[in-house]
DNA sequence: CTTTTGACCTGACAGC
DNA sequence: TGCTGTCAGGTCAAAA
């Protein structure tokens, strides 16, 4: 499920039902995810003051009053909070237990998410220090992504989808981005021109922005919610279109494996 | 250094 | 129905 648009949705869920709330412990049921969930995390935890809930690319970062719970939803993973006392479903892997009788569950079916525990500032985190810049920052523009693509063969669609040019940028949005920046997806990322750049990189903010207003405006009660967030209604102009007419133009949107992930494009509007 | 490939998992779905 | 194969919103680690 989640791009950036949906992890942000699920922080600015989370935060009102968490800031300044006492976390009492960690149940752990399967510690088996991308890496194993310490072992130690309930009493790592227990007591501390929830400071604040960030965001670093698709990263959500807890922030205790010491140290810092480090989560990834990989590609299945949810989150809500619920009464603690709501039985968990099987793939209900991990509850932060709350100090009003709630809980933060993460379930997730394929278990590519992550729970990890960090003493130190979670920015210094070995997974988040080498990461590229926030894709609706300041430090990514058109001239940024035209210096560091300078004499890269990779193709611009996996160079915007590899977090340590730019986080945040995933399958779906990285399509999207394309399309609306009428960039052929497979064209190298270093024979981008510089106004290009800028245009795709305004691409990739609107379309990431949007999604997000739409997310954000679906979250009317995160508690109890079943967590469908609203940019998941939004009409694709290609992603996931192979074969039916372009919305612009009417060519037949096309579909190729890059780096085995799937590729759409318009032949026609995006050279 | 850059680029490509493999790996981690389960569930949904198409086709037989 | 049940089996097999394919695909899925991510991204790190290892190989080339």
């Amino acid at each position: 499920m989640p791009e950036l648009p949906e992890v942000e949705t699920t922080r600015r869920g989370l935060a009102p039902h968490c800031s300044g709330r006492h976390l009492l412990a960690a149940v752990v049921r399967n510690p088996k995810l991308r890496w194993p969930v310490p072992d130690d995390l309930s009493a790592r935890v227990a007591g501390q003051h929830i400071i604040q809930i960030d965001r670093r690319g698709k990263y959500l970062i807890i922030n205790l009053s010491h140290g810092a719970l480090i989560l990834h939803l990989g590609m299945s993973g949810s989150l809500r909070v619920l009464d603690s006392a709501t039985p968990a479903g099987v793939h209900d892997h991990v509850d932060l237990i709350l100090d009003n009788h709630t809980c933060i569950r993460l379930r997730d079916p394929r278990r590519f998410g992550a729970v990890l525990w960090t003493q130190n500032d979670a920015a210094r985190h070995p997974l988040l220090e080498n990461l590229g810049p926030e894709p609706l920052s300041d430090a990514f523009d058109g001239a940024y992504l035209y210096r560091i693509s300078r004499g890269r063969s990779s193709a611009i669609k996996q160079f915007v989808m590899d977090s340590h040019q730019v986080v945040g940028v995933g399958n779906i949005y990285a399509n999207e981005a394309l399309f609306s920046a009428g960039i052929r997806p497979g064209t190298a990322a270093g024979r981008l021109s510089k106004t290009r750049c800028t245009t795709l990189v305004a691409a990739i903010q609107e379309t990431l922005a949007r999604a997000i207003e739409a997310g954000g405006s679906s979250l009317r009660d995160f508690v109890n919610s079943a967590g469908e967030p609203g940019y998941f209604q939004q009409q694709y102009k290609v992603y996931g279109r192979s074969g039916e007419p372009c919305r612009v133009c009417g060519q037949l949107i096309r579909l190729r494996r890059q780096g085995q992930r799937s590729t759409f494009y318009c032949p026609k509007c995006q050279n």
